[in-house]
DNA sequence: ATGCAACCTCAAGATAACTTGAGGTCAAGA
DNA sequence: TCTTGACCTCAAGTTATCTTGAGGTTGCAT
């Protein structure tokens, strides 16, 4: 912003800068403005202007993926945040710790299961109908929509 | 099989009972046979039967598939399998010792990563440059074909 | 003024693991 | 014999996360 508090030319970036800054392909960037993780304002040609901040949010989104959200979850989480803002520190604090519980919950579960491996190692049942391992997931997952389709979630 | 050594009707299965047997979609399991997970025979009118054991071979697959094997991966190691066989306790102790290192080493990813997410909670950086998250997680994969695709893995 | 890299849109392709649907056949009981 | 449920094939749809390509436009440097 300039001293009159209007968006001037030097603190908007293009696309092709966004993605140089962040290592995210442009494609993806279209993508992810798709899924309304990004609002990009245009010119008067109609191509895409981003804010600076906006290349903190993209490495939001890409911390976030690391820890396992999916897109619409990410996109869930900031849009939580007041005014749609870019997450600031104190934000980040929030969301990571929360981030934080699901990544034990993920390890809890993985534990559960590999000690149920562990008895089927020495059983060597393969029953549908005995198989601990088999009746565990089973109540973890019969959800799924499209069938056996979840992994250890 | 008979006395004879022929395959009688007794013998096999058609694709509904299989369905039944195991929980699993006739989809799926057509779907499954596709990918070459299951070898069925034909009647004269070109309906698919099953041996019975293809029941114990289905349940290997939803066990491998609840460790987080994929469709591809699991047949890789029913391939290994002498002759194709479906695997008995003993082929089952082999493959599920092997699951469990992935197990570990899974886990042990997870807990990297949420020592790493500590140390974030207290910095509060969002900088591609500086966080270790982020650059973790890009030693870990920035590999994908598809760009920032990983999950965690 | 012009050239050309960078940008735009929209459609389609890729992968995993299936499902759904259309249109037709088989088999077993009444 | 007829009927009907179970089966068959093949094509297309689904979700997530993007990429690739075709065909056309912009904007900055010379």
């Amino acid at each position: 912003m300039n001293a009159m508090g209007s968006i001037s030319k030097d603190d908007v970036i293009s696309i092709g800068q966004l993605s140089a800054r962040t290592g995210v392909a442009v494609s993806a960037i279209r993508f992810y403005e798709e899924k309304g993780l990004l609002q990009p304002i245009r010119t008067s040609g109609n191509q895409r202007r981003f804010l600076r901040s906006d290349i903190r949010r993209v490495s939001f989104v890409l911390i976030a993926q690391r820890l396992g959200l999916s897109l619409h979850e990410i996109e869930e989480q900031l849009s939580l945040l007041p005014q749609g803002r870019t997450p600031n520190p104190r934000d980040w604090r929030q969301i990571s710790q929360q981030m934080r519980r699901s990544i034990d919950k993920k390890i809890e579960l993985l534990s559960l299961t590999r000690a149920k491996l562990d008895e089927c190692i020495g059983c060597g049942c393969l029953s549908l109908a005995k198989c601990q391992l088999y009746n565990k997931a089973d109540k973890m997952g019969a959800s799924g929509a499209t069938g056996p389709r979840l992994v250890l979630d």
